[in-house]
RNA sequence: GCCGGAGUGAUGAAAUUGGUAACCAUGCACGACUCAAAAUCGUGUGCCGUAAGGCUUGGGAGUUCAAGUCUCCCCUCCGGCACCA
């Protein structure tokens, strides 16, 4: 009578009768407010789709279903990164061309992924090597060219000998090629570059504006590395030339400018050159540098290796604070692309400048003295007889400790501390309204911790200030002592700095940068995007080299410029790509004088493609557009964007910058790309170790698909673990979802048109379409099946199901499986499609049961426990918890102290 | 070194944000059904203890009637940056 689960049945028919439907066709433009949904789109391995794909989207497909159901208007599309490196190594290998290979490998995901069900808009999908596509991926590099943005360079770049290709910063991991491993080396060469350090400040002061992990916006912080400082300019003398070089460093610390006491220039510094007849030792000095080209960037860096370098005789700069001669010096412990490529050092209070000058017998001079509790600063305005009574304060000892600086104080903080800020506070000291807040630990007077106070005060004869730096968090107590013999590198007051003397670090920066002559300066870590790569499968780089003209950009109209077909796409290893062989394609006119020109050979990387893809969904047919406005203005921004970390600092940076650009050349509406990410964690083998091939521990979802079903694998994959957290596959535990489908499924029969619901069922279903509704908004999808499985048992225990509750359970039920519940729905009689049906809203008065559960804790201890109508007031309550037999026996004959009532939860006894 | 995230049963994990730690699921044990096994169903399952009871969220302190959750110190793991001045 009962017809049993055939997974494989079910599937397939449903989704034949979706796609004949359309049922996942996105309209253009519709009254209901809408929802853009997007994965990161893959790139189309020839491994197929694997665990953490799926995963991925079917948190996605489960978001898109509710969001449909909640009547939205839902953008959920899917397409093809085809381009780049992987597809044409997998082309190689396999000896088939990249095209071919792509439309093979695109072939299998595309069904793999329609065997899951995912309900994406497959009228949609596009593919990033589709001429029509990356036509507006080099229209896009055009508009860059024409804003100044992309430019030629001729700068040494990164190289990976291995791939044959330049490579980007952010192709790199650690000094190696992240696709292949590669030890990289610096070539110079000519290459193309795309200006994103124009927008480092907006890339970072937009990551506070989005709703995405903490970690990866820290991550994108990091790699963007603002650093804000001063420039600040040396004359440099020496005994050939004239005074009029000058050396220009950059530093974070200007307020240290007193304490430098020489400067460094990298090997590669190009004054050098020019300094050449000046310098005395320059077949050592040209030793030094010819050493240093030959070491790979990680020998130069690597962590604890001894300090070297080349005093430059005949050559010294002026301290422009002071007008001390200095000591200049190459070494490679600074980098030529940060910053001027020369720094001023100072030993005193830098651990790497301080390193360098013990090892070369230079002079350390300290001109900062770090700030503690301690401190007391008193203004050189107090009149005598103020710091008089200080230092006569009762047991509070407070000593002169520097008669040069002439307005430090040490303050030994006893037990009377409390006393003592009395007594500043009548006598010296007027605080502001509420006076901040200060608290100490009685018992250790040692271990008092401000907040950060300042009490500025006028009196009649002068200004007095006590100002109060706290200690921070996790500053060790040696930091705040005063010892000449070890480095500090904080912040605090400085002295041995002339007429800054007292001045706080902070303030003394933009003071001494002035004084110096100097101007503040932001730098950032960030590299530009070197954006050119001398390999076949990509998009051509869209100029054209004329001998008279220079760069030509290719005219619009003549776009795209399409990738020709070649038999050889080998990489040349020349730093030419393959297409340069191609004579028919290589040789054509130029576009404004007529003569013989040459088309650029490079291609642009990986990353170009999916830098605005996610624009192209919006109108993907478009050919006179990259997006209508009017279609880009309805659907854009992306609100949610699922996919994982390894795109922190490339994908994620590459398509802010792309958006930014396109916002400023009014494409798009909105700055930021994407206003929500959410993160999925790695699905990892059996026993928690990385799946991979050559450990023969790949989950395929095919198989899986075959043996449980498609909606067994989604429970099971959002089951799992909380979404964003990694977490291993296991096998064994994959029973459970596909039990719970079958119990689903073996419910139907129960369900009675005169079924009786009892109060406590109401309430659970209630609570159970909130917690659903919640955990699916919040992405803790393991929760919200853990809600229906709750939820599930309730009903095995009744007789029979109200087809109305037995519905609702099935519309929860539906984004995580679709097929199951489809096919269930269908059997109850309806001729609709679940996913078309309204999500089931809660009725906020039936969440609660009209008796609750109370806990009586006696010393913090729970001892009883009793329920009770929700009605009964605190009194009530409190008795009946005093009147719980397990409760007198552990208060026994006392008196309650107290008796504490949480409403609705718990009575605490305290005897 | 700096920054971010995490640490809870045998396992994946949960905890209404300070209020009954371990929901749900897997596994395991026992039982029912079966000639038998699988499947299914039922009961039990944090640790110590026969029990009464005690202990338990990486470790140590603190605040509180009450701490996985708040404060301080320390340890371990994962991730980002790192001779970036």
């Amino acid at each position: 009578m009962t017809k049993s689960y055939d997974h494989k049945k079910i599937e397939s028919k449903w989704r034949r009768e979706w796609e004949k439907a359309e049922v996942f066709k996105t309209a253009d433009v519709s009254d209901k407010p809408k929802c853009y949904v997007l994965d990161m789109f893959p790139y189309p391995s020839g491994e197929g789709l694997h665990t953490g794909h799926t995963r991925i989207y079917t948190a996605s497909d489960v978001y898109s279903r509710m969001k449909r159901m909640q009547g939205l208007n839902v953008l959920h599309p899917t397409g093809w990164d085809a381009f780049g490196l992987p597809a044409e190594q997998y082309a190689i290998k396999n000896k088939i061309h990249p095209s071919a290979a792509v439309k093979k490998n695109t072939d299998r995901f595309r069904e793999q992924m329609k065997s899951l069900g995912f309900s994406y808009d497959w009228e949609r999908e596009i593919n990033t090597t589709d001429k029509k596509y990356y036509k507006w991926t080099q229209w896009a590099f055009l508009k860059m060219l024409e804003k100044g943005l992309a430019y030629e360079s001729y700068e040494p770049i990164n190289w990976c000998p291995s791939c044959k290709t330049g490579l980007a910063n952010e192709d790199l991991e650690g000094n190696a090629c992240e696709r292949c491993g590669t030890t990289v080396e610096k070539k110079p060469m000519r290459q193309w570059v795309l200006r994103i350090t124009d927008y480092a400040d907006r890339l970072l002061s937009g990551l506070d504006t989005l709703n995405w992990p903490e970690s990866i916006k820290e991550a994108q912080r990091n790699w963007i590395g603002k650093s804000e400082g001063a420039l600040i300019k040396f004359k440099v003398k020496s005994k050939k030339k004239k005074d009029d070089d000058e050396l220009e460093v950059f530093t974070t610390r200007p307020d240290t400018l007193f304490g430098a006491t020489y400067c460094v220039m990298s090997p590669e510094h190009k004054l050098l050159d020019e300094w050449k007849d000046s310098i005395e030792n320059w077949s050592e000095v040209e030793a030094y540098r010819e050493e240093m080209k030959k070491k790979t960037e990680i020998e130069r860096t690597a962590e604890g290796k001894e300090k070297t370098g080349v005093r430059l005789l005949g050559i010294t700069a002026k301290n422009p604070a002071n007008g001390e001669e200095l000591p200049v010096f190459i070494a490679d412990y600074v980098l030529a692309h940060y910053g001027t490529g020369a720094i001023m050092a100072v030993p005193a209070h830098d651990t790497r400048d301080y390193e360098f000058a013990k090892k070369f017998g230079l002079n350390i001079k300290k001109v900062i003295q770090p700030l503690s509790s301690k401190w007391l600063i008193v203004e050189k305005s107090l009149p005598a007889e103020c710091v008089q009574n200080l230092i006569t304060f009762g047991d509070v000892e407070v000593k002169e400790i520097d008669k040069d600086w002439g307005k430090f104080f040490t303050v030994s903080i006893s037990e009377k501390e409390d006393e003592f800020i009395d007594w500043l506070k009548k006598n010296l000291l007027k605080t502001s309204d509420d006076g901040g807040s200060w608290y100490a630990n009685s018992d250790d007077s040692r271990k008092v911790v401000f907040s950060e106070i300042e009490f500025d005060v006028s009196t009649d004869e002068g200004i007095a200030s006590y100002k109060d730096y706290g200690r921070k968090k996790g500053v060790p107590e040696e930091e705040l002592d005063v010892d000449d013999s070890k480095i500090f590198i904080g912040y605090g007051i400085l002295v041995n700095s002339g007429k800054f003397d007292g001045i706080k670090s902070e303030d003394a920066k933009k003071a001494i940068t002035e004084f110096a002559g100097g101007k503040l300066k932001t730098t950032y870590r960030l590299r530009e995007w070197v954006f050119s790569r001398q390999r076949y499968w990509g998009e051509p780089i869209p100029v054209i080299h004329c001998e008279r003209c220079g760069v030509v950009p290719v005219p619009e109209k003549d776009l795209p410029v399409i990738l020709p077909d070649v038999e050889f796409y080998e990489p040349s290893g020349t730093g030419e790509s393959p297409l340069a062989n191609i004579h028919d394609w290589v040789n054509v006119k130029c576009p404004v004088c007529r003569s013989d020109a040459k088309r650029e050979t490079n291609t642009m990387p990986q990353w170009a493609g999916s830098s605005w893809y996610y624009l192209r969904f919006i109108d993907p047919r478009n050919q006179d557009a990259l997006v209508s406005k009017e279609k880009e203005k309805y659907w854009s921004p992306v609100d949610m964007y699922v996919g994982g970390v390894e795109h922190a600092t490339r994908h994620l940076i590459y398509a802010r910058f792309w958006h930014k650009f396109l916002f400023d050349i009014g494409v798009v509406n909105y700055e930021e790309p994407f206003i929500q990410l959410k993160n999925v964690g790695l699905v990892l083998g059996e026993g928690g170790i990385k799946m991979s091939k050559r450990l023969g521990n790949v989950i395929n979802p095919d198989t899986v698909v075959e043996i449980y079903g498609a909606d067994t694998l989604r429970v099971y994959e959002m089951f799992m673990g909380p979404f964003e957290q990694s977490t291993a596959w296991n096998t064994e535990s994959m029973i459970g979802p596909r039990r719970f489908l079958e119990k689903v499924w073996k419910l139907a029969p129960k369900v009675k048109s005169d079924a009786l619901v009892t109060a406590s069922l109401e309430t659970a279903y209630h609570q159970t379409i909130k917690r659903v509704s919640e955990n699916i908004e919040d992405f803790k999808f393991n929760t919200a099946v853990s809600g229906m499985m709750i939820f599930l048992n309730e009903l095995e225990k009744v007789e029979s199901v109200t087809k109305e509750m037995y519905e609702g359970f099935l519309k929860l039920l539906t984004p995580f499986a679709p097929h199951m519940t489809e096919e269930l729905w269908h059997d109850l009689g309806n001729d609709t499609f679940i996913y078309h049906e309204t999500w089931p809203i809660f009725d906020p008065s039936k969440i609660v049961s009209d008796r609750m559960a109370i806990a009586v804790q006696v010393n913090g201890k729970v001892r009883a426990t009793f329920e009770i109508g929700r009605e009964i007031g605190e009194e009530e309550v409190k008795m009946t918890a005093l009147t719980q037999p397990e409760v007198r026996k552990w208060v026994g004959e006392n008196q309650p102290k107290k008796v504490i009532y949480v409403k609705d939860k718990l009575v605490s006894v305290v005897v």
